[in-house]
DNA sequence: AGCATCGATGTCAGGCACTGACATCATCAG
DNA sequence: CTGATGATGTCAGTGCCTGACATCGATGCT
């Protein structure tokens, strides 16, 4: 493994989330994360694309979630269903952890440059949605429609769920979301 | 007005463009874009918050010809319905403008860097819309909802609006992804 | 045990993005 | 003609990120 202690790639996601906390994104440097997680700076660029990437570990673990709930739901569900089943099955991913999910999202939301980079998970998200999609049978541009629907539903729906003084489920919050969705005419 | 030749704001936009189509986003320092536009790479900086920005430069036109638009639509208009006049709008300012949109949109999606900052280009519109919509006595969630859709469906018709040999109205484009929306089940 | 191998890490040098501070120049009001 | 104002130039400096190379730790083979 390592050179020294294990796990170094979640040591540094926890001294960057700490650090973040404490300080903000802008206030810490790459090489202040290194060290409190006791590698180099240069390590911390091997594992990680740049210094906002450190936040966003996980995203393929949620895209490659949704992708196979997405695959698996009934022939007979609509591309939409589909699709919500694939964010349901994602969010259920965050349900436990979710202290860990507000802090997170306290962070991204105090810096526009960590929003810009969440937007493009979630863009990588819908485009993974319509391609799983577009497995099911789906052509464009419905695909991309009930994709980019679907991940808008998790949004809004992630967006109570953090938001909530006493948290109901995810679930019902992306739930309530899709329901929301459904009522616009 | 400036020290040398007026417009120097729009003389590194498009040496910008230029120097993106000839040798890539990357390739291009910021020094580079404004040497060719007779400036300093400080001046650069002060007309630009950062290198992504210089292909931006438009987005508050569209975003406050989107507003005024949504604004100004009939009062028993859908929120979605509204929503999507002011995507008609915003791009009706595109209408006569495809090849530069179609030089934009290959440099902007040879990029994830710029892809990013697209996505945070569009989602404060999908912001903006929807405050409007807010404007006009549209509740949470269905604002959110409602903002995010028009602008995906103006994402979809832009998308087919600038790949399409021989292009329709752009107006079409979205009308089309528009129709596509409201078909989802 | 001894040795070769391989992946992860450390070290170093350097380019580019971006910023603050200060000087300079063009324009315009008076 | 002069002072004020705003845009630009100049300069120095920090931090992000990368390439190249050396080094270490674990693993497998003999």
């Amino acid at each position: 493994m390592g050179r020294w202690e294990p796990d170094a790639n979640g040591r540094m996601v926890r001294a960057a989330m700490e650090l973040f906390a404490e300080r903000g994104f802008e206030q810490t440097t790459a090489g202040d994360i290194a060290a409190r997680a006791g590698v180099t700076e240069r390590t911390f660029f091997r594992h990680f694309a740049d210094k906002r990437e450190v936040l966003f570990d996980s995203s393929r673990t949620l895209e490659r979630t949704a992708v196979e709930a997405i695959l698996a739901a009934p022939a007979d569900d609509t591309p939409l269903d589909a699709a919500l089943a694939g964010m349901l099955a994602a969010g259920g991913l965050l349900e436990d952890r979710h202290e860990h999910s507000v802090r997170r999202f306290a962070i991204i939301s105090a810096n526009p440059g960590l929003q810009e980079r969440e937007l493009l998970k979630l863009a990588a998200l819908a485009e993974a949605t319509a391609g799983a999609l577009r497995g099911r049978g789906v052509a464009e541009p419905a695909a991309t429609l009930a994709a980019q629907s679907a991940v808008t539903v998790f949004q809004v729906g992630f967006a109570r769920w953090v938001s909530a003084e006493q948290p109901p489920g995810i679930g019902v919050c992306i739930a309530d979301a899709a329901a929301a969705l459904r009522a616009l005419r």
